[in-house]
DNA sequence: ACCTGAACACCGTTCAAGT
DNA sequence: ACCTGAACACCGTTCAAGT
């Protein structure tokens, strides 16, 4: 699960890896879980947890990278095998799939789209979307002119549904709302 | 601006308006200021500061519970004096500026509307949007069945636009998106 | 080169003691 | 009935001292 990070001493990297892991584990089951706990939790001090992970934030984005990373590629694949429109929509429901799952990980979109300031997500993401979003108006599915940023900040309400398990419905209703207003006609 | 809560000593409503006026700054500054240091500027200890707001976020609603009812009632006064769909409109332009000057109140609304256990923001609040889905549905404007509670966590996006100054045009465009979703054909 | 863990300056919140 | 302010159990973060 976790890429080995090369040219760290052994007790380096052995230390990274299992910060990663356990914060992996906190966050899923409290996001809010604090950088001490997280540190004794891995059985080393705060200092070495800062010294791999300067911020809050960069641990954070540590533990979630792989998560964004497969997202981002997924776009391309989704385009190369099915139709425009529907590729779209696969992406936006894996997008709300995560938000189901991974709550720490909606932090990270939350600051990433809410504050352009962090371009290591937020690139990536608002690259993937411009993807989808082209090849849709390429085949004359959406109409002209869609700003890709626009797109996902709109997305936001995807990883904003609360109890996504009580009313499964509720994310695709609001695609079909969003997708009426993308739509050429 | 503050309504004076009657049944209290005087010294005990001199306390509570000094909070709520030293609060309101605070939060303008920096959404995150903590109890204390707004406690500290209000001169009075941290437990006088608890005896009249239980938590941060009791703080934070008495602070802006005069803003959102303001924006509830307008909801209907608008729709008096204004085509439906421009009523609609006009009440997320003002929704819109709420998130472009009262930095901590798009908290309060951010937390209630992730979570409609804040009922007392989260209700009112879907009242105002349903009026204004139901005023547009009944003049045609709108296709039938919009939820209003969707709505209302879509239009969540007006107040995570950062730095709208700078990009004035942009809740226009997304709005002039969302309503091509709503709009009846 | 990396780790430890005590320490700093906070934080939200509580509660005994006062008036 | 209300206020004070010391105190509690934390928090994120730093840094001298070790290996």
């Amino acid at each position: 699960v976790t890429e080995p990070k090369d040219g760290l001493r052994s007790d380096a990297r052995a230390n990274r890896e299992k910060i990663l892991d356990v914060a992996r584990d906190a966050f899923a089951r409290d996001p809010q879980a604090s950088m001490n706990s997280i540190a004794s939790l891995a059985g080393v001090g705060p200092g070495t947890l800062y010294r791999h992970f300067p911020s809050r934030e960069a641990l954070i984005l540590g533990v979630y990278r792989h998560e964004i990373e497969v997202l981002v590629t997924l776009a391309p694949k989704l385009t190369a095998r099915h139709p425009p429109m529907k590729a779209f929509r696969l992406w936006c429901d894996r997008l709300a799939s995560y938000g189901r799952v991974k709550h720490g990980l909606t932090d990270v979109l939350h600051s990433a789209v809410a504050d352009p300031v962090h371009a290591e997500v937020y690139a990536p993401m608002a690259g993937a979307v411009g993807h989808l979003v082209q090849t849709c108006e390429e085949a004359g599915a959406f109409r002209r002119g869609i700003d890709a940023e626009d797109l996902l900040l709109l997305l936001g309400f995807l990883w904003r549904i609360k109890d996504s398990g009580a009313n499964p419905a509720r994310a695709e209703r609001m695609l079909d709302l969003v997708m009426k207003g993308l739509e050429a006609r």
